[in-house]
DNA sequence: CTGTTAGCGCATTCAA
DNA sequence: TTGAATGCGCTAACAG
């Protein structure tokens, strides 16, 4: 186990007394004759030369690399999503680069600049806000992207979004077979791509319904936090008494069943509740909460495909993945299965 | 914005008319006169000139990249650490790429090979399970590595773990002095490092209070999720009536704390839980859970530091740093606080 | 202050 | 099959 400092092409090529041609061509088992595999292959186990990835990089004009960067990491789907597009990319020969940018566009200008100076052959990226200009500069790239989530007007790249207008729809429809009558809603915050959406949604589901939309029924968070959920919770049984609250993360439900709670009212039989993503987290609570599977894990992998597939073809056509999202049901919202669960 | 394809130090000399040095002295801000400086702007912007970090980092021999390697992806604790390294080596100019090596050694072990390509300055390597092996791969490595969690024998490596044995005996101490007389123990694997660190941990305590081992009431988890610590505790609690539970991590006890609800007992009153690591849904848990905090954030700030520390000076001394936990009381452990809970 | 030049370590063309 | 030579894009030493 030699402790040296560091080994080249050309060291092997001395000790083995070939040329650096030959070494390269065995190290990338290239064709040549028997003995000069051999004494290439002792020569740099003895030297424990590995080939620099670095100038391999410089040479092939590509990295290996492909970055990732969601707004919001802390948030428990991300963390699912990452770990997806990790086992992906890694078993398709590609490292991963986290990019945590913070929920300042500016962080996602900086890194697409950054991206252009070559650190990574591709990019995947959640953006929780849209703004002109990032939309400009996604035009302006020129290594593949591929956004999760809604893109910004006029721009066309490969894109994986959830259909979660469909999403609230079936939390809706779900709550009012279970009988309730006034629905309220929990949003984040409204300027992001997530929280526009879910906000559409929930009206659109209660118009088709043909339930009034009541201002009283609606609160949003600061952010798509447990802590912003308490305070938003809280906010909502000031103004209002619902018997069903949907809310637009797991984590924004837990808060509220936790303001519920002390407040002396009981899941669900005052309120039902019903959560977004089915994350880890709408199992482990107490009661278990029925929640809309956004399929975080599956948009990811697609997404990771769909940047693989246009590394290998850039003349690719652009696609545009809509996931069905489907609802998990369980005990915060059906009277019925709280006291029948598992 | 122009759609170009690429553009190079030649490019935007030819275009600024200057040599391809003086480009690069204005890019760097190295002096050079006004005009050229500003023909020389303006060229590179016309261009979208942004220069390729690829070709750098073979120049100077570094790629301003750090490896993060931990094995249990889907531990919320490791990914409290991941964000924090993130941040603290993101604002020292290195970008963090995370290596997601499984539970298998030998993940492990071809990604420090891999490092040793130099696709990465530093390495922060939490490993769940040490191998020999491991061990030989981490002291033949050439770059700086720092190690969380405790250290493979005969390794001399700039190192930073939590005091785990200290952390259970904060939380059998608390329960003895909550006056609990059976205290049980849910644990991950003892094959890794910190199930191993927290078995002795909470047999020392046990002994120091003058208590008996009793081996009905332990059990192991097969791995730290949610998921094996429902059959976990349900195996404990079917071999033994604990009226105390200390749980390896937070998921464990959060496992706990369903089964013991769906059995019909009450938390704390017939059994108090502590859990470990003190994540947020310790917090979110209904109860909210006693939990053992490890300063997970801590020591991942510790290990980022201590590696730009090492990048900055190879020659530094070794550094071991051991954190101290500390308990932090929740509803879960505490009978008049289950009530008047905030 | 500026231009010329020599590598960084590798893959690859072209000759031999 | 093998070796010599070239260049990926950049920085730094050296001249001018």
């Amino acid at each position: 186990m030699p402790q040296t400092k560091k080994s080249t092409l050309v060291l092997v090529a001395e000790r083995a007394g070939v040329s650096i041609a030959s070494v390269s061509r065995v190290m990338n088992g290239l064709p040549a004759s028997p003995q000069v595999v051999e004494r290439v292959r002792q020569a740099a186990d003895e030297l424990g030369y590995v080939p620099d990835a670095t100038a391999r990089s410089l040479k092939a004009g590509k990295t290996d690399q492909i970055a990732l960067a969601v707004a919001d990491v802390g948030n428990p789907v991300y963390v699912g999503m990452m770990h997806e597009i990790s086992r992906v990319v890694t078993k398709a020969g590609y490292r991963l680069v986290i990019s945590s940018t913070g929920s300042d566009p500016q962080d996602q200008i900086d890194l697409l600049t950054g991206l252009n100076r070559g650190f990574a052959d591709g990019l995947i990226l959640s953006p929780l806000r849209v703004t002109d200009e990032l939309g400009a500069q996604l035009r302006a790239s020129r290594l593949p992207i591929v956004i999760i989530g809604s893109l910004p007007a006029g721009v066309e790249l490969d894109n994986v979004r959830a259909d979660s207008v469909r999403g609230i729809a079936l939390a809706v429809d779900h709550l009012i077979e279970q009988g309730r009558q006034r629905i309220a809603f929990i949003n984040g915050p409204v300027d992001t791509v997530p929280g526009a959406a879910r906000l559409n949604g929930y009206l659109r589901a209660l118009t088709e319904q043909g339930r009034p939309q009541n201002a009283d029924a609606q609160v949003n968070a600061s952010d798509f936090t447990y802590r912003a959920g308490l305070k938003a919770a809280a906010a909502l049984l000031d103004q209002t008494t619902p018997d069903a609250i949907v809310c637009a993360n797991d984590l924004l439900a837990v808060a509220a069943m936790k303001v519920i709670s002390k407040r002396g009212l009981r899941i669900p039989d005052d309120i039902a509740i019903v959560g977004m993503d089915d994350t880890d987290i709408a199992d482990l609570a107490q009661p278990a909460i029925t929640s809309v599977d956004l399929r975080s894990i599956k948009r990811a992998r697609v997404a990771a495909k769909l940047l693989l597939r246009r590394l290998e073809n850039p003349q690719a056509p652009v696609e545009q993945v809509v996931i069905e999202p489907k609802l998990v049901v369980r005990a915060s919202s059906v009277k019925e299965c709280a006291e029948a669960e598992l």
